[in-house]
DNA sequence: TTGACATATTCTCATATAAGCATATATAGT
DNA sequence: ACTATATATGCTTATATGAGAATATGTCAA
């Protein structure tokens, strides 16, 4: 076997840089394929296939106007790679140690069945 | 040409699951390869290899103890990518409507000596 | 329709790489 | 030294996929 999944992933569709440099382009606000083309490094053809690539997992939806294609970003689907990253902050952040300090005090206070939601990719 | 760099960078380091698996496991604390092994639906050598990547973009650490390796995580890797995710975190999270609003205000009443340690890289 | 333009698709090629298996290396105990 | 245990490395195979080039599709205007 090989690699599994990949692009069908959004972890996998950010991993590609060209792939990142559009979201933030898209950012910005919708963007047709020419005006990516013409600020990326790539030909017309292999800025469809990331879009592609990025509208398989939903990061983009698509708006026709005539014979153009608007892309935009639909962000909300980076959430979950922020959540997982973020579920990490605590050990890098120190901001966060207060805050550990803080809900470890009141989880010892309420002795309940609490669940450590380690992961879940 | 193909993909390039590819597993050099940490994005794609954790584009694969079973190294968010390993990621997860070591947020608990270092864990031996065998420890991981036990715990993934993974051989040995995969696992080794899976760190192997990890080690080159420096995600994770090894300490020898005897026969063993304890792997460890550094977590730190991780903020480029979370920094990266919550550049784009205002178009999904309503949240940062309010707090953009809000730093406005604070910003054109006047300027105290505020400080904002949420950061530090 | 013809032509120009915008975008998508197909094919090829070269490379990347995850997993399986065998083996090598390292360390500790006897 | 020998053995057992822990981990790493090498080899093979199947697959994924990014880029390039050519082509196809789609849309509008004259």
């Amino acid at each position: 076997m090989a690699r599994l999944a990949t692009t069908a992933d959004v972890f996998n569709a950010i991993a590609e840089p060209q792939r990142r440099g559009i979201i933030s382009m898209l950012a910005a606000g919708e963007q047709s394929v020419n005006d990516l083309t013409e600020q990326l490094t790539l030909k017309q053809p292999q800025v469809s296939k990331h879009l592609k690539v990025l509208k398989e997992v939903e990061l983009v939806s698509v708006r026709k106007a005539g014979k153009q294609r608007f892309y935009s970003l639909n962000a909300t689907k980076l959430k979950p790679i922020h959540d997982w990253v973020a579920s990490f902050e605590h050990l890098w952040n120190e901001r966060f140690d207060r805050l550990e300090t803080y809900l470890e005090t009141l989880q010892s206070e309420s002795t309940k069945g609490e669940k450590h939601d380690n992961d879940k990719s």
